[in-house]
DNA sequence: CGAGTGACCGCAA
DNA sequence: ATTGCGGCCACTC
């Protein structure tokens, strides 16, 4: 890359807008992967101010559950992983640790 | 410019 | 094994 690594914000919108469908990344991944490994509170704090035609549903906690204050609720973004082919049965993904998605380096 | 907040994570008792 | 607390970084107002 030559460059695109204005911000942290600007790695965190192109990661997150990388994640294929059917796949999940945590928080701590994502910003593990932007280069800052204790930033996953900015990743949510990045994901309530950024565009929402990410995929900001397929971003889960470390636990595999779903995030809170998520536009709509728990269930609205359990219908979109479930509609993606991920079942999350009590708003926890099951496969989380197979659907865990990574970019390569 | 300064201060506060956050969709988190890890550790300790 | 479980629960509660604090810390860390970047963004926004």
């Amino acid at each position: 890359m030559t460059g695109n690594q204005d911000n942290f914000r600007t790695r965190v919108y192109g990661l997150v807008a990388e994640i294929p469908t059917g796949r999940v990344m945590t928080y701590g991944d994502i910003a593990a992967c932007c280069g800052v490994a204790h930033a996953a509170r900015i990743v949510g704090g990045l994901a309530h101010f950024g565009p929402s035609e990410l995929p900001w549903h397929r971003v889960i906690n470390r636990f595999g559950g779903l995030a809170s204050g998520f536009p709509g609720g728990r269930e609205v973004q359990s219908a979109l992983l479930a509609a993606e082919g991920v079942e999350c049965p009590d708003y926890i993904v099951s496969n989380f640790k197979e659907l865990r998605w990574q970019p390569i380096i």
